[in-house]
DNA sequence: CTGTATCCTAGGAGATACTG
DNA sequence: CAGTATCTCCTAGGATACAG
């Protein structure tokens, strides 16, 4: 590529960046990756809960939404009591399962490489 | 696999989760693209400051100080007036490289799907 | 050309306790 | 069981201006 070339288009909105905000957020890729891989892409509140350690109710219920409202999952409440709520991938989340696989696929092949990795002291 | 299986360890600081941490910064995924696939290897500040639209000249110097002290480059700065620094990809840092080609090579692929996101409108 | 020093803000993230 | 309501903390990220 000629020095000055503006290549491609590699601007603020371009859609390597926009995967980027799939991942910026703690959780979503691996509530993705859990109920793809783990749950047969659909799992009630509690089993997500236990399935992703470190989660809180707060946080998991809150990244829940936002991906409803991406549209990557469905929430279907059953009118029982106590009660039952599932979330259930849509054709869309599950496109995105993909490149989450790939990237923990490299990383479960590679830890070497990360642990290769000097955290550096913070400040 | 059966219910209640433990599985692959899914701890808080399984690699997977590590290699997030890599993404979870805005520019440290890009710097390392942009030095790597579209620079040869090595690229002087500037060079960096314009290979990524948006970025400030306060967030490249710390990401290429954090990038630094992890390991993924090195800093040589030319004894001249007016001053020259280099960035270059150290074999860690490429090692880096592949995981997110994969990335960004799936979202030029899939454009439509993230496009297909619905941003919902915060809160 | 590079880099630093401030200052500032939004919002991600967690802890805790409560409701139906 | 599922979800909400507060509070609080913290720090990434950005704007700006200055310095060698």
């Amino acid at each position: 590529m000629q020095p000055g070339t503006p290549d491609h288009e590699w601007r603020e909105d371009c859609s390597p960046r926009r995967v980027l905000a799939i991942f910026s957020s703690k959780w979503t890729s691996m509530v993705l990756h859990a109920l793809d891989t783990r749950l047969g892409g659909c799992a009630r509140t509690g089993v997500l809960l236990r399935s992703l350690p470190g989660i809180s109710k707060k946080m998991l219920t809150q990244t829940l939404r936002e991906m409803e409202t991406a549209g990557l999952l469905t929430r279907h409440v059953h009118g029982t009591v106590p009660p039952a709520v599932e979330y259930t991938l849509t054709p869309l989340g599950r496109r995105f399962v993909e490149p989450i696989e790939l990237l923990y696929g490299w990383a479960r092949e590679n830890e070497d490489a990360l642990d290769a990795l000097r955290s550096g002291a913070r400040r």
